[in-house]
RNA sequence: UGGGCUGUAGCCAAGCGGUAAGGCACCAGACUUUGACUCUGGCAUGCGCUAGUUCGAAUCUAGCCAGCCCAA
């Protein structure tokens, strides 16, 4: 009997080439579509959102939901009807909305600057995806990421590893899964080297999606206004009645610190100040702004200047140079690893502190999170216990030997040994 | 009021008789499963105004206007 393999399609080129080679290979391939958002009501999504019994849910998530799902879900399912393989649709907009959307929210509200496609990954398609493919009985897990698994004899386990693919390579947003489910991942395109390969494959096999756009920006925002999709989201109550912010599940020391600081604040003009602590103009509200940033500033000044800092205690936007946006080391949080290795000492390891970067020496150094490692840290987590290398209670020390360019508090950094992921955290 | 200086795009700024550099800002594309960065392209028939000298002026001359500084 062939194994069965549970499929996340989201009517795009990549996850449906990757249903066609699963198929080749002689796997039996479920497909399942994933509908996370809704634009609209929020209503809709606070009922009926858990069961991930796919055929309970076919055909029965109509409201609210918006075009871009609609067609995605069309696509994926035409491409299933073509390939003659099972397809689902699941409903998980509640926990989409609990575990991407709102820590999303929460993190700009901290004045941060998040990976939503981080939690995604690890909550939804690695995670409440996996669940679902206990339930159609499927051994495997298969989406169409560009990135490897494989068994490794070094590391005597599976690992993930970079895509083939330069440049595509998507490993960055996956480090937060659990290593745990691993074995049962299958990346169908982690042998190819380019999204043209794809794309041929597609097209010389008829298949309807091969001309479709690469998807980009935010999936849960359709406009790619971010802003007006933030301030509409606190309007309809993700956060507090009073404007203060929503305590998350899942949240870092730092905005536990500050979870006090109001989410009215995040829409007001203050100072835009120069490093040397002269005003050179207005923002628009820190919500606008994130380390590195250039454009919007509307200051004329003889060179380009970029945001350095936001200050949320005091409102303010501080800007410099260029040169000013380098550092060689940080602080890191929830971390995630992929590979049992010892911690008890400095690692040599190299380092990409945001998707698109290329990966930098680095010395990772783990420490335990009992008291202030930067005075803007208040530890919450003294009372509890180190436990293994699993831990909140864990931080991690980076110290790049060239030094990086806009360390960005809320984006991830992940650690590679080689092309292996260790695993990785998020800026502090 | 007398003396000196300055007036080039939204901001800064080159040019010093030969037909308006550059930077910042802004706009548009490209790149991109985060936000950014980056890249490419666009952006003054006109140089405070008016007259003149000259084949030719932002560049020389005169007058006017505006701003700044120093004297009274």
């Amino acid at each position: 009997m062939s194994k069965r393999v549970l499929l996340g399609m989201s009517g795009g080129v990549d996850s449906s080439v990757s249903a066609l080679l699963l198929k080749q290979q002689g796997y039996e391939v479920v497909g399942a579509t994933m509908c996370l958002w809704e634009e609209e009501s929020q209503g809709a999504v606070n009922k009926g959102a858990e069961q991930i019994s796919g055929n309970a849910t076919q055909g029965k998530i109509k409201n609210g939901i918006n075009n871009l799902e609609t067609n995605a879900i069309n696509d994926a399912k035409a491409v299933c009807e073509q390939l003659g393989i099972e397809h689902h649709v699941i409903d998980f907009r509640k926990m989409f909305k609990e575990k991407v959307v709102d820590n999303f929210i929460n993190s700009y509200m901290c004045g941060k600057t998040p990976n939503p496609c981080v939690e995604c990954n690890k909550f939804m398609k690695f995670g409440a995806f996996a669940k679902l493919a206990d339930d159609l009985r499927c051994e495997y897990i298969a989406t169409g990421h560009y990135a490897k698994v494989e068994f490794s004899k070094e590391y005597n386990q599976y690992v993930l590893k970079k895509s083939e693919a330069q440049g595509k390579d998507q490993t960055y947003f996956l480090y937060g899964i659990d290593k745990k489910i691993l074995p049962r991942i299958i990346f169908p395109l982690s042998n190819f080297n380019s999204k043209e390969e794809i794309r041929k494959i597609a097209s010389d096999n008829g298949l309807k999606v091969a001309e479709k756009k690469d998807s980009q920006e935010i999936c849960f925002i359709s406009d790619n206004d971010y802003v007006q999709f933030l301030k509409k989201q606190v309007e309809l109550g993700s956060g507090k009645k009073d404007g203060i912010i929503k305590k998350s599940t899942y949240k870092t020391d730092i905005e536990n610190a500050n979870s006090n600081f109001s989410t009215a604040n995040l829409y007001k003009q203050g100072n835009i100040i120069y490093k040397d602590g002269s005003v050179l103009g207005k923002h628009s509200g820190l919500i606008n702004y994130t380390i590195g940033q250039r454009k919007g500033l509307g200051i004329a000044y003889k060179d380009p200047l970029y945001v350095v800092k936001l200050d949320t205690r005091k409102n303010e936007v501080i800007v410099g140079t260029e040169k000013d946006l380098y550092s060689n080391e940080l602080i890191a949080n929830e971390l995630n690893f992929l590979i049992n290795i010892d911690f008890n000492k400095k690692i040599d390891i190299k380092a990409k502190i945001r998707y698109r970067a290329k990966d930098a020496e680095a010395k990772l150094e783990i420490l335990e999170n009992k008291e202030n490692v930067r005075n803007n840290i208040n530890s919450v987590a003294k009372e509890s216990e180190l436990k293994g290398i699993d831990s909140k209670n864990m931080i991690a020390k980076i110290t790049f030997i060239e030094p990086q360019r806009a360390i960005t508090p809320g984006q991830s950094i992940v650690f590679y040994l080689g092309d292996v992921v260790l695993g990785g955290g998020k800026i502090l």
